[in-house]
RNA sequence: GUGGGCGUCGCCUAGCGGUCUAAGGCGCCAGGUUGUGGCCCUGGAGAUCGAGGGUUCGAAUCCCUCCGUCCACCCCA
């Protein structure tokens, strides 16, 4: 027996009775960022591998574990991107846009790869809409990105998300501050989980977001970031939360909140839904000052986010949103013996070059067959062509919502189905 | 990468050691007479019970391994 194929693990197919919730996302991702002034880019699904070493971060579980790596033919070493944001810097150099009015803004959507293992709103191969702004340092850029992202949640009918907020600091503080919460951990390693003992090396930032119930009271006992951070780290962090209540973008300043990202700095925040789960988070993003000078170029701010198509839409699903109504033929042609299938098959021709959804009946089906494909089809109408039709050119029109129908010269079958 | 639940026709589910050459519902296909749908009726196709080993006289039913899936950890969108 030959093998039976499957979609690799963690991939899946977008079928027709899904698509509705794509086009109608995509479509409001298009429409929302057009409102707001930014620019359509697309990336390569893969990069170099060492991009994302060096902007991700080289210890980060994304690039340790999580990167779909390869070596193509001729040995370059290529991996398929595991977020967008490293490529859209590497497109903003490459192309020489910091010689256009800056800040540039830019957004992009498409597939990304983490080989990790699936479970609900996890994919190994999912699609995220993000937007960056490269080029600007005031917090109103930070503002912007964030309540971008609130528009569309509110379009898309999802805006009951809770916004997250904190400000992680930038290289003038952070290091002081984690020196800070290293000494508060110090004397607590045997406290803790094992998972904290190794973020205290390798992460510590992360020690601040671990679920684990014994690790609980020393969080809350724990050193805050935003007690530790430099003055314009605070004036910035400040400035942005004045701005999101300046246009009405409610938000909760979490100061536990931090990213897995190596390049993130100052602001960072995280769209959750209210009742929580395990892979919750539906969009994020942050400030990424250095991001820019790490490839290469001069010294140049960022900001963005990324949103997670999937989870959105099994946030709309959760709360019975409708997506767009999915695609039905407007006329179904039947014919009643073979002879007339030529006919039927010009006049679903002419239908369609006016702009008219037909399908034409197949195989060798009986009329009451076809009659009962039509209804399956969801068509309004079922174009009738007899033998009687056939011998006076005329094609009998029903309306399958109330069975009315009437026989008109084939001449005008177009024009009368093309009415109401 | 770690731990746990689950895996029977396209979908949902019954069966839980012999009566299973696996049952039902949805869906699909065809009929219900002579040119017609939606309801109803009848019939049909469709599953070697995720895969491979084992235990047993006998396994869909028990055990092991693998694969898949779901949930949690981890990570993150």
């Amino acid at each position: 027996m030959a093998k039976q194929y499957r979609a690799p693990r963690g991939t899946t197919d977008v079928l027709p009775q899904d698509q509705p919730y794509w086009d109608r996302i995509r479509e409001a991702a298009a429409r929302t960022s057009a409102l707001f002034g930014y620019g359509r880019i697309e990336m390569p699904l893969f990069e170099e591998a060492g991009l994302f070493a060096r902007t991700t971060g080289e210890a980060t579980d994304i690039v340790q574990k999580e990167m779909y790596v390869f070596e193509d033919r001729g040995g370059l070493q290529l991996a398929l991107r595991p977020e967008g944001t490293p490529s859209v810097c590497r497109a903003y150099l490459e192309h020489g846009m910091s010689n256009l009015p800056q800040p540039v803004r830019l957004w992009y959507w498409g597939s990304t790869f983490r080989y990790d293992r699936p479970q609900a709103g996890r994919y190994r191969q999912f699609t995220q809409f993000g937007c960056e702004v490269i080029g600007e340092p005031d917090a109103s850029v930070d503002a912007e990105v964030i309540e971008l992202l609130v528009r569309l949640y509110e379009d898309l009918g999802i805006g009951d998300l809770t916004l997250y907020l904190n400000s992680i600091g930038d290289g003038a503080c952070r290091p002081a501050y984690i020196e800070a919460l290293r000494a508060y951990y110090a004397g607590k390693l045997d406290r803790v989980c094992d998972d904290c003992r190794a973020r205290y090396d390798r992460n510590p930032l992360r020690l601040l977001d671990c679920k684990v119930e014994r690790c609980q009271p020393i969080i809350a006992e724990a050193p805050a970031v935003t007690d530790h951070l430099c003055d314009p780290c605070a004036g910035q962090f400040a400035r942005l939360q004045a701005l999101l209540s300046e246009v009405g973008v409610e938000y909760v300043h979490n100061p536990r909140l931090v990213r897995g990202l190596d390049y993130y700095t100052r602001a960072v925040f995280e769209f959750q839904p209210k009742d929580e789960g395990a892979q919750s988070t539906v969009g994020a993003g942050g400030r990424y000052d250095g991001l820019i000078e790490l490839l290469g170029g001069r010294p140049t701010p960022g900001t963005g986010f990324a949103t997670g198509i999937e989870r959105i839409i099994a946030n709309m699903k959760r709360l019975d949103l409708p997506a767009n109504d999915p695609p039905r033929p407007r006329v179904y042609v039947a014919v009643q013996t073979d002879a007339a299938r030529a006919a039927a098959f010009r006049l679903a021709s002419d239908l369609r070059r006016q702009g008219i959804a037909a399908v034409v009946a197949s195989g060798g089906r009986s009329l009451k067959a076809q009659m009962r494909h039509a209804d399956a089809l969801g068509a309004e109408y079922a174009a009738i062509i007899g033998e009687r039709e056939l011998a006076d050119a005329t094609v009998t029109s029903r309306r399958l919502a109330d069975g009315h129908q009437e026989t008109v010269p084939m001449v005008d079958a177009v024009a009368r189905l093309t009415l109401d």
